[in-house]
DNA sequence: TTCTAAATGAGAATGAGTTTCAATTACAGT
DNA sequence: ACTGTAATTGAAACTCATTCTCATTTAGAA
């Protein structure tokens, strides 16, 4: 993983106060050893099986942090538990989620962006974040039958 | 509230073996009494209060058949609980969520779901359903301080 | 090194939603 | 109208993700 990445991370916590201890380290670490969406217990078990456990609660504890600071986003996949995907590594962009599968494809476009913002103004209001899932069946699921 | 939707209502019951029960109808009109954004909860509170107390069990049943057979959707809008909103009565829409009182603003806009279409053809998905919230500050609470 | 507020882990608690099961009830068939 | 029965209901137990509590540990400033 990026040096420079974690060097900011500790620039994070420094200028927030927030103490730089080696469960957080191992958290953001393994965030950022893949590219892929995750869930906070998947975390929690990867890093248990690499015999680098941590608590649950300070995973989550973890992750609300790195939310705050824009290391990590929250994704809405429509599942049980908050998903999460890390932010620095790959540029904004959206969701299709296979319902069949569970397969999950990210696509960007600029139209559709431009368009919300001309409603965002219309309104009179200020966009924080935002977030597009499309459900459906992807192309493999389409074939199976069933 | 519309009588023939009533009838649809006990139409797709009938249809479905499904049996036409006090509780049933009882929770299908206090969901088109009004034409907000409601979790569970709220219509089982509601409905006790009303005196026409049904259990928070056969609310969620409910709910299920009724999302299931297109006469309430899911939203999300990012709580810890599922909302919903009847469909019937509206056209498609999505949401403007303000972080800071919860108002919720809903929109339409071609030029979206024509640009989604566009890109569920290029990935070859069929879609089924989809969710674009807007999270930010409404007017209001752009000019309100702290 | 010392001190202290921040962070941690273990487990209890919470809260939304689901399941279980015995009792009730809608309604098809008579 | 009556009967039989499978569907439905309510109450309470349960699940599962997440949060909280609190005693113990620790990072890092002084």
């Amino acid at each position: 993983m990026d040096k420079a990445l974690l060097e900011k991370f500790k620039d994070t916590l420094h200028t927030n106060g927030m103490k730089c201890t080696p469960a957080r380290l191992l958290i953001f670490k393994e965030i950022y050893s893949s590219s892929e969406h995750f869930d906070a217990d998947e975390i929690y078990f990867r890093m248990r099986q690499e015999k680098k456990s941590v608590s649950r609660a300070t995973v989550y504890r973890t992750l609300d942090l790195l939310v705050e600071n824009g290391f990590v986003s929250k994704v809405n996949v429509g599942a049980s538990q908050v998903h999460f995907e890390n932010t620095l590594a790959q540029e904004h962009h959206e969701h299709l989620v296979c319902t069949q599968c569970g397969k999950v494809i990210e696509f960007r476009n600029d139209m559709i962006e431009k368009q919300q913002d001309k409603i965002c103004k219309k309104f009179g209001f200020f966009p924080t974040k935002h977030n597009l899932i499309i459900f459906g069946l992807c192309d493999k699921c389409q074939l199976r039958d069933n």
